[in-house]
DNA sequence: CTAAGTATGTGAACTTCTTCACGTTCCGTG
DNA sequence: CACGGAACGTGAAGAAGTTCACATACTTAG
């Protein structure tokens, strides 16, 4: 368990807040708790608050009848739910629980008061937006643009490099993801994932096995990525 | 010619303005005039300004040798150019004129001022930035979940909406795009968006012609967007 | 330990778009 | 008005992914 008042330190949002400010908007916090594959909230929900993770990881993706997109996915210190807030319109997309994660919560109106009174804050929700921005058009253009064998390759590199090399074999990288996560990240089916996979294993680029793709050669798949 | 003082009534961002802050504001704007198919800004380049439209449609779009995708179609009241200036990031895309256009720029660092003293204003450019992130989350998953006719019927209902009737047959829409362009906003080739405008065309929905689709029966094209 | 549930591995048939290769049509301009 | 450049129309061939149908493996709850 993480004392409350040292929350705030792990999230750039309130970084570089005051050690007064950030006691202020400690106390309006509420603690959330995710069991690994619970809902945080659905497409359709009215956004009462903002998210920050403390820890875990949170999926935000978006699903039409059996299928399902992946759009992002969060870890410690980002936050989540601003959209809802700052426009008034409905949940966009799910947020479902990837681990066991720890939350707080801030109010829509806490949130909102907390933004007109503090320049730096505003900010940054700007600067974060505007990235998320970026993200997607380009996720959007190389969509249109690459084929899956490149996309996949990049991903995986993207990944890996997120989460840092194994410890115990600094040349090798584990992700632990399921292929039919990473084809909802992808946009494509499962099957299409294992099937580009196979080449990356005949060539002894990556292993596979439950849940996890190991990287052997990272520095082959960064050449495929033109 | 618009007079300079009417111009921010044109545009949401500064609407809510005192007219005092608008005289301001319209002494800082520097006119900006592009002819059809002339560049404003190009992906990479430095993001000094941002543009309000006062007339004008900007088309939002990124290459990639041949091809290109197009991300958005602005038009008047609207503004661009903000993401580079909120983030400190290169332009992420190439910013187009479709039509001859009067644009004002202001430059980041007046923008950010102006931010910085106007809480209706950050909201508003908060609102904004949300529902273009909106737009393109839904965009995404669109291409993943739906295929090329259903997606074409919607962008056309889209298209329509925005611009209204046509003002001598007002159950008639005409569209003035090329199909080259089209392909580019859905992401796909001319020639696929040429075979599928022919199944319309058979079914008298639409009829085509140089730069021109003039849609005869929107409700079809709605009924066929499940 | 075993059964059920979940995830991976793979091939075959099929769909959807792309690419290529033309011919045609429209339009402005010398 | 003839010519050249854009944009449209269309078919054939092919590439990229999907869907379906199973087989195989691993994990966990009972």
């Amino acid at each position: 368990m993480i004392a409350p008042i040292n929350v705030l330190k792990k999230i750039p949002l309130f970084a570089s807040l005051p050690d007064v400010d950030q006691q202020k908007v400690v106390s309006l916090l509420r603690r959330e708790n995710l069991r690994k594959g619970e809902t945080l909230f659905r497409q359709g929900d009215e956004g009462m608050a903002l998210y920050l993770i403390l820890q875990g990881r949170i999926k935000i993706s978006m699903s039409r009848r059996m299928d399902a997109v992946t759009l992002a996915i969060l870890g410690q210190g980002e936050f989540l739910g601003e959209m809802a807030l700052l426009d008034g319109l409905p949940r966009s997309a799910d947020a479902i629980a990837l681990d066991d994660s720890y939350l707080y919560a801030l109010s829509r109106k806490d949130f909102l008061s907390f933004l007109v009174h503090n320049e730096k804050a505003v900010m940054a929700v700007l600067a974060s937006l505007s990235l998320r921005l970026r993200r997607t058009d380009h996720l959007l253009a190389e969509m249109c643009f690459l084929n899956l064998s490149v996309r996949l390759a990049q991903k995986l590199v993207e990944l890996a490099e997120l989460q840092g090399p194994d410890k115990e074999n600094p040349e090798e990288y584990e992700l632990k993801i399921s292929q039919q996560e990473f084809g909802n990240i992808l946009g494509v089916s499962r099957e299409s994932i294992n099937k580009e996979l196979k080449q990356l294993r005949d060539k002894g680029v990556v292993s596979t096995s439950r849940n996890c793709i190991r990287i052997h050669k990272l520095v082959y798949l960064k050449r495929s990525t033109p």
